[in-house]
DNA sequence: TGCTTAGTGTGACCTTCGTCACCTACCGGC
DNA sequence: GCCGGTAGGTGACGAAGGTCACACTAAGCA
């Protein structure tokens, strides 16, 4: 990692902690489609985002799983942070889509932390809050709206965090992270194409106007 | 309020917390079915829970809700957290079910206090952390479970909560938290009776095994 | 070039759930 | 005891979405 790395993602932590998590943290990178965290892992240490991109997914016994939010460079694993602190399983996954890297902050210096330096303990809870509203969004749209409306959605959020208009990705991934299936997802797909918000390609999905 | 509530309520917080708890803090007192806040409201302060209970709804455009979680004695609304913060509207209804008394801590004082004292960060924290769990629950229910057994969950709640196997609610109530509609409920409830999971009667449902 | 395979399109069918209509049972007040 | 209001029961129907079967097609490769 390029020694700028942590000022570059972490401008607003003090220098002496930009320091410390340079000393102390652990890096570790992830190839696209790797996963950072497994469901039922236990965790001995938060990550945050150095370079790349994550997906974070929720996944129930059966194996079915479905997308909640991006990670961005810059931010952190609530999960994680929840975890660790009360010595839990992990009830999420984490896959990197793009190739990854990441800092591991041992559990103790996150609690050690939090008391030494305002900087951190204002990342740890305004972490906790934007991932709150995530969720809360995330509940709207499974809880009120219907399929074709989640579908848009999140295209959408794709389209925005990989800022571009073609979306490499094929039918049945999308209907894994809806919780849906493939047929449904291709029938919707279709539809909107039809009413010119995109256009379809094998293996990418073009979007035009959402 | 009794002068003794807050340590009774909050004893992990330091003796001066209380007091400034205690001195600063304003205390409001809501009978039962009051809402204690109104979706799209704006926040100036953050709610401790001193006696009484209270649920936590999301609601729609279009009016429709759906229950999230409890709030007990000695717990915070993370919502109110989140919001004051960001000041930004609520996205949720809380309702007191009981008679309920809250302590209502302006905005400023809350962020004071996570520099000034220990155990206000870490209770805001783990207030954070708990809510975080109710929400991926909540996630789970409504995206990969139907409607019988988010309503045998929603039973069992609300019986641990309420420390009772006589319910004293009517079917349109359940269906409205569980955004669904009443035939529906009525129609797994009597199939829950003949599975001998509980009886019904009129305003009550008696929980016989779930 | 032809074969293979993953990705996609589509019709038929089923289940779950929401909605409508209407009925019955119970409770409280007069 | 009658009456009106509220809670609950039930059948009919429709829409959304999941499932199954199978056809089609572009890419890749031998």
């Amino acid at each position: 990692m390029e020694l700028s790395t942590i000022p570059l993602r972490f401008p607003a932590f003090e220098k002496e902690l930009q320091l410390e998590i340079q000393e102390q943290g652990e890096i570790r990178a992830f190839k696209t489609d790797e996963q950072l965290m497994r469901t039922g892992q236990y965790f001995r240490s938060t990550m945050l985002i150095l370079n790349g991109l994550v997906k974070i997914y929720r996944e129930d016994e059966d194996g079915n799983e479905f997308f909640m939010y991006y990670l961005q460079p810059g931010q952190a694993c609530a999960l994680s942070m929840v975890c660790a602190a009360e010595h839990k399983r992990s009830a999420i996954m984490a896959k990197a889509v793009k190739d990854t890297e990441i800092i591991a902050i041992p559990l103790h210096l996150m609690e050690e932390w939090m008391a030494k330096y305002k900087s951190w303990s204002y990342f740890v809870i305004s972490t906790y809050r934007a991932r709150f509203e995530e969720l809360l969004s995330t509940i709207d749209h499974i809880a009120f709206r219907g399929m074709d409306e989640r579908l848009e959605f999140y295209l959408k959020k794709h389209q925005e965090t990989m800022r571009t208009n073609l979306l490499t990705i094929n039918h049945q991934e999308i209907a894994n992270e809806l919780n849906s299936s493939r047929e449904v997802i291709s029938r919707l797909l279709k539809k909107m194409e039809q009413f010119g918000k995109l256009k379809l390609h094998r293996n990418a999905i073009e979007i035009i106007q959402l």
